[in-house]
RNA sequence: GCCCUCGUAGCUCAGCGGAUAGAGCACCUGGUUGCGGACUAGGGGGUCGCAGGUUCGAGUCCUGCCGAGGGCACCA
């Protein structure tokens, strides 16, 4: 079904040609859409426009003459049911109570996808996120880029994507030399021998760990081994636990995405001599340099050292090569605020290899900050994201990543995440979704049943409201895929509840004496789950029945 | 020094160029002999970092400055 936005614009536009074509107002090119607002004060309507002050400009009547003309002919039947004009030159409409009436049916009809938008259906889509190299356990910081990224996969499958999710891991160079020898000294460490970490060597403790694992399964069989050996096994391992860490999120990959398959399969070889031939690329003291300022970016920046190693930018070149090749119509990269600079350097080496690569979008997250009295017991001031999804639980660690706008500063605040209360609003939503599944199953023991049911005389603000909110599901999703900005479903899903809570309070579901607007009631909660399940589900968070 | 993000209530943050800037927490006062009180109605609390500019209209766009975080490697 159209965006509920699209609809009431495509009327107000109607409007505004039946003016024109009546000669009231000049004729102009009518704008693709107009933006509508959800004004302050009910007596302003549903939905408000500000088109005729911005008409204003552009002929030359006052808005609110305009405001008068385009109201004049203002299709009246069907969604709108009136509107007004204010000053100082806002047209306001109030949707009709019998076409609100009509989408809560709707939506029961229709169901969990009542919301999905039919917008981008056999385009394909590929998010890479999380993309931590198998050098260590997941931080919270990986956590926000886990989320962020499921969960905007999840909006991108709303609106017609098919979606693959991938994650990319450096599991070649000297990075991870220094992980097998790191282990190695662990091992070593384990059967009783005197040997020191480097200091540039991986100092964390679930090296120790694994070094006295392999202890246990080999003793000290390993000992002649080299680093390549102990990096497999450490990369094994770490890579292991890493997704299994994403799985309690309820995160689950589509493709792993290895850089060692990129130097294996002559990619890398292929970049640097198609950049060399076109001159983009070029020898400098020993090295190859990307001839960024060329491709119209800032700094020079060195692609193979000059021990004859690549650095990062390379392989993340060949590896966006290889997205190009896979003909996603859209593919976007979560990215920390640690790691966005890289980006324009990559996009413009996409460019250079012949690529359109403004396919590409990057989504950039702030770090994460944990604040609170209970840090992790483990180990002071370090969490993992393991520590904190023990310690808190998937849905409220999911829920709470998503709160913020991804490029501010998120603090978490594990206190309030542990809270099992009404201050936490994870509950808060969880809490009205369990709460109609308790009115609906009293019901069902009651014995209503929910076919034969009119909708109608559903006129109450609250009752009102609440079938608005629902119905700006499809809308939010929308928003929420063009900005690439998932914490509105947030927003969407909190003002969701609340209106159905302050509802609950106005308005008894259960009525004997009043059976048809019991039956309506129920419908519109019925709807109101789905509403509240979907988006939840997009979330990624549980929508539970009993709490 | 240069680049990116952020700066809004005591705290954490929403806010799609429009009307009297909102929510949660904290604080104060009410509400259920009701379908789940993990709820709800209301109150106090603001120089939207500062200064210019664009606009009929700026928290929102532009410029400069201040502050916080991140980046500016032959690390990733």
């Amino acid at each position: 079904m159209p965006l509920l936005s699209k609809q009431l614009s495509e009327l107000v536009l109607a409007g505004v040609s039946g003016a024109q074509a009546d000669g009231v107002i000049p004729s102009f090119e009518l704008p693709e859409g107009i933006h509508l607002t959800r004004p302050k004060r009910r007596e302003w309507g549903d939905y408000s426009t500000a088109l005729p002050l911005q008409l204003a400009k552009l002929i030359e009547l006052s808005p609110v003459v305009i405001a008068n003309h385009i109201q004049d002919y203002l299709p009246k039947r069907g969604m709108i049911a009136h509107s007004t004009v204010s000053e100082p030159g806002f047209l306001n409409v109030t949707l009709s109570s019998d076409w609100l009436c009509s989408q809560v049916t709707r939506v029961i009809s229709e169901g969990s996808s009542f919301a999905d938008i039919d917008l981008y259906s056999n385009q394909n889509a590929q998010v890479e996120f999380v993309s931590a190299n198998p050098t260590g356990p997941l931080t919270v910081g990986h956590g926000r880029g886990g989320v962020l990224g499921d969960t905007l996969s999840n909006l991108l499958g709303a609106v017609g994507y098919r979606v693959t999710r991938e994650f990319y891991y450096n599991n070649a160079g000297q990075q991870m030399r220094k992980l097998g020898e790191s282990l190695k000294v662990r091992y070593m460490q384990s059967l009783g021998m005197t040997v020191q970490l480097l200091e540039d060597h991986y100092q964390g403790e679930y090296l120790t760990s694994l070094g006295a694992d392999l202890v246990e399964h080999y003793s000290d069989s390993l000992l002649d081994e080299g680093w390549e050996t102990f990096k497999d096994l450490a990369e094994e391992d770490i890579s292991a636990k890493q997704h299994r860490t994403l799985r309690k999120l309820n995160i689950v990959m589509d493709v792993l995405y290895n850089e060692h398959s990129l130097y294996e399969d002559g990619s890398i070889d292929k970049v640097v001599n198609k950049l060399r031939h076109d001159k983009l690329a070029y020898d400098k003291d020993g090295a190859v340099w990307l001839a960024v300022k060329e491709l119209g970016g800032s700094d020079d920046r060195v692609i193979v050292k000059s021990t004859g190693e690549p650095t990062y930018r390379l392989p993340d070149i060949a590896y966006h090569c290889n997205k190009m090749e896979r003909n996603f119509d859209l593919v976007i990269d979560v990215l920390g605020a640690d790691h966005k600079d890289a980006f324009p350097d990559v996009i413009l080496g996409v460019k250079a290899m012949g690529y359109k690569a403004d396919r590409i979008k990057m989504l950039m997250h702030q770090f994460v900050n944990i604040k609170g009295e209970r840090m992790s017991k483990r180990s002071g001031n370090f969490i993992s994201l393991d520590d904190l999804i023990d310690e808190v639980g998937a849905d409220v660690v999911r829920f709470f990543m998503l709160m913020r706008a991804s490029e501010s500063h998120l603090e978490f605040d594990i206190d309030l995440a542990r809270d099992q209360s009404d201050k936490n609003p994870v509950y808060y939503v969880q809490y009205a979704h369990a709460r109609i599944c308790s009115i609906l199953e009293k019901a069902s023991l009651a014995g209503y049943s929910f076919m034969d049911a009119q909708l109608g005389g559903l006129v109450h603000p609250s009752e009102r409201m609440l079938m608005r909110n629902l119905l700006e599901l499809s809308d939010t999703i929308d928003r929420a895929v063009r900005e690439m900005a998932p914490h509105y479903l947030v927003t969407y899903v909190r003002d969701l509840a609340s209106s159905f809570h302050a509802f609950y309070g106005d308005c008894r579901v259960l009525d004997d004496d009043d059976i048809p607007l019991t039956f309506a009631r129920l419908n519109l909660i019925r709807a109101v789950r789905i509403g509240l399940a979907r988006a939840l589900d997009l979330l990624g968070v549980s929508a539970p029945e009993t709490m």
